[in-house]
RNA sequence: GGAUGGAUUCCCGAGUGGCCAAAGGGGGCAGACUGUAAAUCUGUUGGCAACGCCUUCGAAGGUUCGAAUCCUUCUCCAUCCA
């Protein structure tokens, strides 16, 4: 099976300019190709995840990846997709957010011995002179083509500053500058990119005379045609610090029976047939199918060992409702009057509730227990004496869980 | 620069002097049912030392016993005209 079969067999790939020249391209590994990741955050996150892994699938596969950090283009921002702009960063945070992204990158992608690049679109962008580039790429777009953009299209309601349309622009200066520089001659992205790459091949075939290609992933969305890896909270990170292995692992456990599959296709290197044999899965037997989905991504973005500590901790979890590895919060002296704490003052120390009043609710409406038993008088109080060692279990909801020690 | 319309809670959106912590929907949270899933049903959804108090309807002032609502100025957004 050639890597685009496997691309295609998993469902990654979205759209491309020109099918046949990219199979040629990609699977005799004649392609160097970039991906561009602008700093928006200091983490990345699971959409970023996958364009990581596509980059190292082709890059098993012989092929060159140029993973280009945004810190030029960080500075305007991508209005693609977006109702509203993005608010503005400071070159500060931007180059902060690049570094943070180079540590995370380093681990996924093998850059030694030239076997992959990383490059910052800061060192040509800032230095463009905006006549200069007005004269030279200027003339090679059209308005009229740009405004009928799918990216602008949202925008176009809503309006869109001078800033952020420019964005198009200087995306497709970087594939022509890359092109120039290191002969890359392809680009990918996710869907949501497509004309901001368009823009590239376009330019470089009219600057230049040459075909450059683009081929773009497949948005991961859910059954309800959601993006995946977005939480109430906000995004799920790859950044242990921002979101914990534990959680990473939840997350995935706990994705909807019509999108297991898909996921296990699309984000792991599970082989196919492997994978074929899971699709006869039914039902609870589905719950297999998460925990793999779940180790494996756990695994690969945090290490086999993480991966094992989030495992074992949310089966005994769910299981006995107990468990080694699981957050902490730790009493002091002071939290304790008269010997003992109430309940909502527990919760709230254990980060399980925002607000004192959402304490109260939670266990108004029958949804907090310690060590499994069910409590709902909002005046329950804890002996300290009566806290074991090893602490006790505050579970509020269902899957949500610390466990309390005294110090 | 001119004209018009607009800004309400996490989001959408009602509310045009007191009955407003503010309808309805979405989302979230909790419960029941389950498989740590989905669907469904129920409750809940600003904060607090809680039958009371405090903060919130773009910002700042003002009128009034009383303002999300009326007046003034300002900021931002959309549409049309330039």
């Amino acid at each position: 099976m050639t890597v685009y079969e496997e691309l295609q067999a998993r469902g990654l790939i979205a759209q491309v300019t020109d099918e046949e020249e990219i199979k040629e391209l990609i699977n005799h590994g004649k392609a160097v190709f970039y991906i561009g990741f602008d700093p928006t955050a200091d983490s990345l996150h699971v959409g970023h995840f996958m364009a990581l892994c596509l980059m190292k699938r082709l890059q098993m596969a012989g092929n060159k990846p140029i993973a280009l950090l945004g810190g030029g283009t960080g500075m305007i921002g991508d209005p693609s997709g977006r109702t509203d702009m993005r608010q503005m960063m400071t070159p500060e945070t931007i180059a902060h957010n690049c570094e943070c992204f180079k540590k995370q990158m380093s681990r996924f992608i093998d850059f030694s011995d030239g076997k992959a690049l990383m490059v910052n679109n800061a060192d040509w962008l800032m230095d463009l002179n905006y006549v200069d580039v007005l004269r030279e790429v200027g003339p090679h777009f059209s308005v009229n083509w740009m405004l009928r953009a799918e990216c602008y299209k949202q925008r176009m309601e809503k309006g869109l500053s001078f800033l952020e349309f420019n964005y198009m622009i200087m995306q497709s200066y970087d594939f022509y500058a890359l092109y120039q520089k290191y002969g890359c001659n392809m680009q990918f992205g996710g869907d949501d990119q497509w004309s901001n790459m368009l823009g590239g091949t376009e330019l470089i075939r009219r600057k230049l005379g040459e075909n450059a290609y683009a081929m773009t992933i497949t948005l991961l969305l859910n059954s309800e045609g959601k993006k995946m890896g977005k939480t109430q909270s906000g995004a799920v990170w790859l950044d242990p610090d921002k979101t914990s292995p534990f959680d990473f692992y939840q997350y995935w456990r706990n994705v909807g029976d019509a999108d297991v599959l898909k996921c296990i296709r699309m984000l792991t290197f599970l082989p196919l047939e492997e994978v074929r044999e899971m699709e006869s899965w039914e039902g609870s037997q589905l719950n297999k199918a998460k925990e793999i989905l779940a180790y494996e991504l756990t695994s690969l973005v945090h290490g086999e060992e993480e991966a094992k500590k989030a495992q074992e901790g949310a089966r005994s979890l769910f299981g006995s409702g107990n468990a080694q590895d699981m957050p902490t919060t730790e009493l002091s002296e002071e939290d304790f009057t008269e010997g003992k704490v109430d309940l909502i003052t527990m919760l709230c120390k254990a980060e399980l509730v925002p607000s004192r009043s959402e304490a109260r609710r939670a266990i108004e409406q029958g949804g907090v227990s310690i060590d499994g038993e069910k409590i709902t008088d909002i005046r329950h109080q804890v002996e300290r004496a009566s806290i074991p060692q090893d602490g006790l279990v505050l579970k509020r909801g269902k899957k949500k869980f610390r466990k309390i020690i005294v110090k």
